[in-house]
DNA sequence: GGACAATGGTGATCTATATCATCATTTTTT
DNA sequence: AAAAAATGATGATATAGATCACCATTGTCC
């Protein structure tokens, strides 16, 4: 089992997050008793795409990055999840493998929890049980407005959402530096390495975007949203 | 109130459905008290994007397409449910308003039940919760491949995903009469109606599919899922 | 029963972006 | 410190599929 400074160092976790802070004692403790806390580097792969689930996976610190990989060597990449969120949920309990493929940006920490445990929980804490729903029902919402636009926005517009996407949902802030590199952040866009180079390298010639290698600054905050908008 | 002759009704729908055969018989009169039965003639619209979520929308017969408005006036479908499923739980549980529309196609009768009686209902029974988690999540994994699709697949591919789409998930058959005109067809592909009526014209010309207006037989099954796999 | 809209279809043209090739820097590995 | 790999970048070229413009049938509505 746990060593008892880890188990306080859970606890702590759950207690600051808002999905279990607000659990009773004993739920809490049940799942101190069956998580662990583990420490991943850049680029470590959390669970690969058709592999067995198996554990239920908290973001406590860090970023995850979650990607489809197929035959022709082309990821997509589904989304990013940051701290105090879950990565892997909806296959978890939809398939008994992994319908992706996740790993971390940065260094990061994930508390690793018993599956069943969990299941338990769900099925006795409605409260829970609801947030859950939730969070699988936004993160459903995110993907229809990501196909949305993969169909739709053409490239200068599904770039510009990278761009809000990071400055908004992810950092809170208009200058941030990218965690990833170009033909990761080709993926998120829904295009390859050289078209995403070529359209934000015109957003930066432009004067739209400040751009120094990784480090970028959204100087026309407002052509960004219509570029966005208007596809 | 509804009439008992409807409450009759109500109840042995309730009792057909794999998700809510099982509750406490309490539960289900609950449901009965506040659920109503409507139907709808082909293309009603059933709730409208940007309007107020209201009411859970239990399928009881017939089809419901799910599909998302832009400015462009470009809708992309998202999916088609059938019976016993639910439309638009997602939206409903993370948005104060719909984030798509929803239309029924040909003779559909809904289950519109209340809200808040079906929220107590996952807060009190855990079961039902976990059910709906799942429903929940294999709506995210399908978005998911539609998404990859859309990105990585070509016109053929995608074509053939919805030939497939049709006589395995939604008909169980390989010969089968599409519900919806080529235009809708193509929102469902991903493209325009043009390049769907060439694509699937092709099919007929190589033989890998009979068609006759809506009527589809799939010839060649192994041809259309090795256009599908290999987009 | 005539008008108007919706549907299925085809050809010609255009263009956004994928692809391929290549290269200079920077980073990582040995 | 050298070798290998990853990264960011740019130019040339090719092409899938969007767009535009029609048209013939069929369906729907006053």
């Amino acid at each position: 089992m746990d060593s008892p400074v880890q188990a306080n160092e859970i606890m702590k976790i759950l207690e600051r997050s808002w999905i279990f802070r607000n659990f009773p004692e004993q739920d809490k403790k049940d799942l101190v008793a069956n998580s662990s806390l583990v420490r991943y580097n850049n680029r470590d792969v959390l669970f690969k795409q058709k592999t067995r689930t198996s554990h239920v996976m908290f973001i406590v610190k860090g970023l995850v990055k979650i990607y489809k990989e197929n035959v022709s060597n082309r990821p997509v990449m589904l989304k990013i999840i940051s701290g105090d969120h879950f990565a892997g949920l909806d296959t978890l309990f939809a398939e008994p493998v992994y319908q992706y493929s996740a790993s971390s940006i940065g260094e990061t920490t994930i508390l690793i929890m018993d599956f069943g445990t969990f299941n338990n929980l769900l099925m006795s804490n409605g409260r829970f049980a609801l947030d859950v729903i939730r969070l699988l029902s936004k993160e459903s919402l995110y993907i229809f407005t990501r196909l949305n636009s993969q169909i739709h926005k053409q490239l200068p517009g599904r770039v510009a959402d990278v761009l809000l996407y990071f400055s908004e949902e992810i950092y809170q802030s208009y200058e941030f530096e990218f965690p990833l590199a170009r033909h990761e952040l080709a993926e998120l866009a829904g295009t390859t390495k050289e078209s995403f180079i070529r359209t934000i390298n015109e957003f930066k010639h432009d004067k739209i975007i400040q751009l120094e290698g990784r480090r970028v600054k959204i100087v026309s905050l407002d052509i960004v949203r219509i570029l966005s908008d208007l596809g």
